[in-house]
DNA sequence: AGACCATACCTCGCTGCCGAGGTATCTCGC
DNA sequence: GCGAGATACCTCGGCAGCGAGGTATGGTCT
């Protein structure tokens, strides 16, 4: 889950962990911030996996401190991962938003023009909360003002959604005619 | 995470594990699927704790169905965790849409805008994805169009619910005036 | 009769996330 | 000069969810 952001904010400049979780609070937090003991072994984790590289900062501080930086294996990681998503990408909003974060780091408008793709088509299969049988429930259906709630506010949402990737798509397709 | 929605589920009527999958897939798995191996073990966690119980099925069916009936006190559990979620149910927009699935259960307008009270906070606080400092950025200051959409559609969706959640509001509490 | 699929249930090992706790340094107010 | 708070890092145990695998029965098609 955060192994993309992490990679993500590093792919723009190096940072210490601090830094980064100051980042990727604002990114996710509002939602769900982040732990200690979330991030450090994820750090460990790419560490290992030799995506990036720590280097111990002489400087001022006030702990020794240690500075991220991404790899070549790293960039090329993050790149694969914006290019080819998994389909948990596509679906979780919040995955998906991650992704949105730094899909520009994906420097082919070709490409990032399919990953839009991908969310347009799941977008734009019918679904629902509820199902009658096979059949998807509409928000009309419901005289419990909660379920209706939830499935006009996913509809709102889901519209202006598609109204962006719409235009966005013509943008990005326009360009290369 | 699947615990509410299992006790929710069942709070409406017994169901063996494989209609409950059915229902929990329809609720959550557009998103993302739930597998076996989540299902039934959580389906023992809340039998250990005595929130439900499992009685065999003697009937027609293919394999030995195990029917499951939320205990007195399941239906309690439920309760309190509606009455009084946690944050992450509220911050969370797939746990908040599950707890609107079930919000219907708790049969006391009052302590169910209560509940809408607090996601109401919760979407009034400023916030975004990025910060400069600690000012939160606006979706005008990125040429990038997908941290663009990004703040974009999140602002679309916050509208849409904050409309609903004050026309609820005002149902819920204008009804006992 | 045999192949095949849907139904129905269960276990195991892995991974990722979390909260709680710990260590150490620097700065600033009093 | 001393405590408080911010900065900065790390570890540990526990738990939830997952995929892969396994078991078995009934219906359907050929």
């Amino acid at each position: 889950m955060f192994k993309l952001a992490i990679l993500g904010f590093l792919h723009d400049r190096p940072l210490h962990g601090y830094e980064l979780r100051r980042h990727l609070s604002a990114l996710s937090g509002h939602v769900q911030p982040i732990s200690d003991g979330t991030l450090y072994p994820a750090i460990k984790r790419l560490e290992t996996a030799g995506l990036l590289v720590r280097q111990p900062e002489p400087g001022s501080a006030a702990a020794p401190r240690h500075t991220l930086h991404l790899t070549e294996a790293g960039r090329a990681a993050l790149l694969d991962q914006l290019r080819e998503p998994e389909q948990l990408d596509i679906s979780d909003e919040n995955r998906w938003f991650t992704l949105l974060a730094f899909l520009r780091h994906l420097d082919d408008p070709a490409a990032q023009a399919a990953v839009l793709r991908r969310r347009l088509a799941f977008l734009s299969e019918p679904a629902s909360f509820f199902y009658d049988g096979d059949r998807p429930m509409g928000a009309e259906e419901f005289s419990d003002p909660f379920r209706r709630g939830q499935l006009l506010i996913a509809r709102a949402t889901t519209e202006a959604e598609l109204g962006w990737l719409h235009a966005t798509l013509a943008e990005l397709e326009g360009g290369k005619e």
